[in-house]
DNA sequence: GCAAGCCTAGACCAATCAGTCTAGCCCAGA
DNA sequence: TCTGGGCTAGACTGATTGGTCTAGGCTTGC
């Protein structure tokens, strides 16, 4: 199912799968170096700077996955109301594949560690991308600019708040049940 | 403006302020206790189960301190988009005077830490109680049961996310455009 | 004044942490 | 065939982790 080419990839990849399930701080790099049968050496000769440098490149990794999803949601979409409902839907379903414990990758990387600004500023990048991707979506669809950025923000939350929720209840059912709250929703 | 009356309550308050900043697994037992200015004994005399006990009670302590929000938020409300409001605003300014950093008390005491099923079924019960609480205001405010219900889903929802969000911004910008967001929503 | 027990106090422990360092494999180019 | 260097391999370190244990206040009932 999933090719790493790399090392590089590998480490990133494992360390990304770790920290949704446990939170940065929850794993350690022994965890990550025996998923993914790798030594410690190769670790600090791809990411230097160690366990934070490896933080950021599974979140990357995790973001790139995050974007798939969304086009895969709005690409064949006749209607913004209608990629909506898939995003959420396709998220349940990942939601459930994960054993209904996984946190969001990147808040559950990024930003339940340590105060540090490099985390939080990617962070805060990689949910601006997300947010501009639903947008340029829902202007594709017929919205105009401002309302899009709305609806695309108010989206995002509802996903992740919704996620939490879902985590909490062990079950993805609120998650399908958010398209119904968004539903025509004007701004 | 806090008083601790015992030293478990100063434990539990100390924990649940330490939670929010850095996780469950963020903070280690000597730092809440330097901070708390308590020795380990006084710790596991008052938790019997060490660090898992104390998360347990810290989360709680926050929990009455959420509900004390909302209800301060809806009681005096005229209508319920009237209080939603409110509750965003209040929610905006205390993330401003935690330092724009402290995620949810909740997701990160109970839910960034290892795979804990008494964390998870405490993270639901809570959750469900603000959720339930809300319902009781909006039904108070001439919201039907299952309308009730919906709404209060969706501005937990919309907190959840909007909070994590700002944290990433470093604003609380978002949470204060939420009620734009979810305004005059039928369910 | 004395004894009993709740609670504080902190030394101590094995385990684990992130990170450093050296040794050598293995492939590329000459 | 030899050599250089990108990369793997894992032993090692000092700090810190959560948790245990014993010793001694300090208050309460007599």
């Amino acid at each position: 199912m999933t090719k790493h080419h790399s090392t590089k990839d590998k480490l990133a990849w494992t360390a990304s799968k770790l920290f949704q399930e446990k939170g940065y701080e929850g794993v350690g790099l022994s965890e990550i170096l025996s998923n993914a049968k790798l030594p410690k050496g190769s670790l600090y000769h791809h990411f230097q700077k160690g366990k934070s440098d490896l933080a950021m490149a599974a979140a990357s990794y995790a973001s790139r996955e995050m974007l798939r999803i969304i086009d895969d949601a709005f690409v064949p979409a006749k209607t913004y109301d209608d990629g909506m409902t898939t995003l959420f839907f396709k998220c349940a379903k990942l939601f459930d594949l994960m054993g209904k414990w996984n946190g969001c990758p990147i808040s559950g990387t990024l930003l339940s560690g340590p105060r540090n600004p490099a985390f939080r500023d990617l962070s805060n990048q990689i949910f601006e991308t997300w947010i501009k991707r639903i947008a340029d979506h829902a202007q594709k669809l017929g919205i105009g600019t401002a309302e899009a950025h709305d609806r695309a923000t108010h989206l995002f939350v509802a996903l992740q708040g919704g996620w939490t929720l879902a985590r909490a209840q062990q079950s993805s059912d609120v998650l399908r049940q958010m398209p119904k709250f968004l539903k025509g929703t004007p701004a």
